[in-house]
RNA sequence: GGAGGGGUUCCCGAGUGGCCAAAGGGGGCAGACUGUAAAUCUGUUGUCGACGACUUCGAUGGUUCGAAUCCAUCUCCCUCCA
């Protein structure tokens, strides 16, 4: 099958400028394609990690992918699908965001032997000459339209400053950038980009003749139309730093049913043969789906190694209530013997964000240490709890944490 | 630069001198029901040494026994005019 209909039948085209010449390019030739990605905070993301997908599966077909890192964009801000304006961001700040964003993306596509590119658009629109830009680029761009285009409409209500009016001429100016270095004809995105990659596709055409096309992805959002990958406690990360594997993999192991399979398309290499035998599962087998979905992706962003460790912890916490890898903290001997309030205990192990939530919780009947559940908010834990070192903590229903005596 | 409107708790949004830790909704968290799902129902949702105390309503200062509410200055946002 071809890249082509394999995104396709995994649901992931969204939008196509030129359906089909796309795909007979696609199925034909060695294409060059851009995304670019904005350096706004410090990991990449669920949303980022889509894309990335769409890469290699890009890659594997045998095109040549570039990595665009928005050095230079995140300095003016992208204003689509936002109701409000981004806070501007230092230099510094978006320096070490790229540094960030560079190691996660080596370990996910194929840089070796010039099988993948990674360019970074502030070597080139920080240097931009105001007047030179204007007369190349700026005449190309007709407000008119731009003020039509639907990633400005929520801004127009709410206002929208010039700088980030300019947003659109620099990722335009990006294309036609890499158009010229690398020969790239091929500019992809989530489909909150149609427009910015309209403009680029016109600038291109317009300054030097040439055809370039542009495809957007469909966004992951959830059955209800709500972006996936943000929990309670902000944005599921892909730096296992910021969002624990364990963590990560529950965040998929809990998709609601209807958002199973699309996920499994989406966002995994699982065979679509595969796919469709996980599509006849219903009610309760729906769970055989999430626990490969989880697996998959967690794999995929965190090494087969660490998906294997985390996966099976999940199975024998949800089994037996404890496992080896599971989430835990240490405390010192001296406090367990001391005496120490399960309170203070829950917030040192990040269980709860303060002891107000804790009583609450446990007055509410959602806590339980070893089983059983507590109903004292004020609770002194001494080494009786501890059975080999060990006491379990559990938070509501899915919520299992072991502390250990150091 | 001129005129007007506005900044309230995670978000939206009430509140215009004491009854305000602040209505209502959303979201979150927990309980019941379940399949580590959804829907539904219930409780809860500033912090802490917790029948009490402390800190919050853009910032700072003031008036008052008492301020989210009144006054002054500052700051940011929006609308119209230039």
């Amino acid at each position: 099958m071809s890249v082509f209909k394999e995104l396709q039948e995994r649901g992931l085209i969204a939008q196509m400028t030129h359906p089909e010449e796309i795909q007979k390019l696609l199925e034909n030739e060695k294409v060059t394609f851009y995304i670019g990605f904005d350096p706004t905070a410090d990991s990449l993301h669920v949303g980022h990690f889509l894309q990335m997908v769409v890469m290699a599966h890009m890659q594997r077909a045998g095109h040549l992918p570039i990595a665009l890192m928005g050095g230079g964009t995140a300095m003016v801000g992208d204003p689509s699908g936002r109701s409000d304006m981004r806070s501007m961001m230092s230099e510094e700040a978006i320096a070490y965001n790229v540094s960030r964003f560079k190691k996660q993306f080596e370990r996910f596509l194929d840089f070796s032997d010039g099988k993948a590119i990674m360019v970074n658009n502030a070597d080139w629109l920080m240097n931009l000459k105001y007047i030179p830009f204007l007369r190349d680029v700026g005449v190309h761009f007709s407000v008119n339209r731009m003020l039509a285009a639907e990633c400005f409409k929520s801004r127009l209500e709410k206002g929208l400053s010039f700088i980030e009016f300019n947003y659109m001429l620099m990722q335009s100016y990006d294309f036609l950038k890499l158009n010229e270095d690398y020969g790239c004809i091929l500019q992809l995105g989530g489909d909150d980009q149609w427009s910015n990659i309209i403009g680029g596709i016109e600038l291109v055409r317009r300054s030097k003749g040439r055809e370039v096309y542009g495809m957007t992805f469909t966004l992951l959002t959830t059955s209800d139309g709500r972006k996936m990958g943000k929990t309670q406690s902000g944005a599921v990360w892909l730096d296992p730093e910021k969002t624990p594997p364990y963590d990560f993999y529950q965040y998929w192991r809990n998709v609601d049913d209807a958002d199973v399979i699309r996920c499994i398309k989406m966002l995994t290499f699982v065979p679509l043969t595969e796919i469709a035998k996980l599509e006849t599962l219903e009610g309760s087998e729906l769970n055989r789906a999430k626990e490969l979905l989880a697996y998959e992706v967690t794999k995929l962003v965190h090494g087969k190694e660490t998906a294997d460790k985390v996966s099976a912890a999940a199975a024998a916490v949800f089994s037996q209530g404890t496992s080896d890898n599971m989430p835990s903290t240490a405390i010192s001997a001296d406090s367990v013997n001391a005496g120490i309030s399960l309170l203070d205990i829950m917030l040192t192990a990040g269980l709860i964000p303060s002891k107000g939530e804790g009583r609450r919780l446990i007055v509410q009947g959602g806590v339980t240490v070893n089983d059983k559940r507590v109903d004292d908010p004020n609770l002194i834990i001494d080494s009786s709890y501890f059975e080999n070192g060990e006491m379990i903590i559990r938070k509501g229903k899915k919520v299992y944490h072991k502390i250990m005596i150091k």
